[in-house]
DNA sequence: CGACTTATATACCATCCGTTATGGAAATCG
DNA sequence: CGATTTCCATAACGGATGGTATATAAGTCG
């Protein structure tokens, strides 16, 4: 929970805000998510956070700057399971939450299809570039920790010791994007179901 | 290699046209590939294309049409792997010449990154919903013969009989998807080679 | 050589894009 | 009560978008 715009102890001064940011940010979010960044014209963000323009551009900035707190939104509210997954005792339990982690929230029908990651990470236009590369970033951290969290499973005994941790890492992220793009394809859930029980099958050990 | 606009038998009439539709069409495809649907401006196709808007009106009919050629294109060049790796006497061999395939194409310098298919097919603005609709049907229809192809390998003996052949063909598409988003976004060859053996290493079967 | 057909080049169209200036409305402060 | 500050609503901005009308150039056909 955020304190709107100001620090904290402003007892406002001047007209109230009509409208919650953080409500109107979750509205916005879900319409970058349906639509990538670029296919969410100024008019779909408003008309979805039930704002004018004016007061978007006075809350958040610009569309720029309303994108990247969504996607921090996006990663604090629809991520969080990737914390925990890595938290899993064992590389396979790791791999196991990771998966239906992304497949409970990409078959979730109160979400939008698809990952906004990947849906923000693939090329598009030039003036998207930057969101592109913002995006690209994330991915990279997150991967960084998923592969950290497999050197030390190497270490504790969870593979054998000539596994090539990257190669897994390389291997689940492959999954769970190849996973957000069918779910974004329009596939059901049971499919992407059968997709992780395969693919936990073919996941080394047990 | 196709001719031009008339049947065949045409003598030209009229003035004859500047540039060479083919060679036009395959710079449109690069364009496309490399900003997608949305992301590529007339201006970018014309300029890259070296014609002017009413000559590529005139020789493709608007901006989906060439698209679509763009798209047929790219299928007749760049994904005749598919077939040939569908060809493969054993599964484990379709599996690896798929992977493989996609390796070379997604790490050939020559090419833009990532994958046309699924740059496409990830969501975007509303005008482009046709698009993606048209690129979602195609790669049904390719992962339909690879679960065909599996279902015969079943019956060959090529997977136990408890396999999940459609898991197995929802996997394969999903790494290679994957591997198409991560190219995208700028991984080297290096990369997507080690994510390649780990799931040659992981697939069933010797 | 004309007549005809087709392609090119320039300029233009309506529409939408993200963004912002302007004027009034709603609250607190003195 | 002003005065001040902040927000909302309308409407407009310059620029870019996909798509075209018009006029001219370059060929073939009779």
């Amino acid at each position: 929970m955020e304190i709107e715009t100001v620090p904290a102890s402003a007892p406002h001064k001047g007209r109230p805000r009509e409208f919650c940011v953080d409500a109107a940010l979750a509205s916005a979010l879900r319409v970058f998510w349906s639509k990538g960044y670029e296919g969410a014209s100024m008019a779909d963000l408003t008309e979805a956070m039930g704002i004018t323009k004016p007061s978007l551009y006075a809350a958040f900035g610009n569309k720029e700057a309303l994108f990247n707190k969504a996607l921090d939104l996006y990663e604090r509210e629809k991520l969080d399971y990737m914390h925990a997954a890595l938290d899993a005792p064992t590389a396979r339990g790791v791999a196991e939450r990771l998966m239906r982690g992304a497949l409970d929230m990409y078959s979730c029908p109160e979400n939008p299809n698809g990952c906004l990651g990947v849906i923000s990470s693939v090329a598009c236009g030039a003036e998207a570039e930057c969101i592109r590369e913002a995006v690209v970033a994330r991915s990279a951290a997150a991967k960084r920790a998923m592969l950290d969290r497999f050197a030390r499973a190497k270490k504790e005994g969870d593979f054998p010791p000539d596994t090539d941790a990257e190669g897994l890492a390389a291997f689940l992220t492959a999954v769970n994007q190849g996973m957000a793009v069918q779910a974004g394809a329009g596939a059901t859930r049971a499919e992407l179901e059968r997709l992780v029980e395969t693919s936990l099958k073919l996941w080394p050990g047990r």
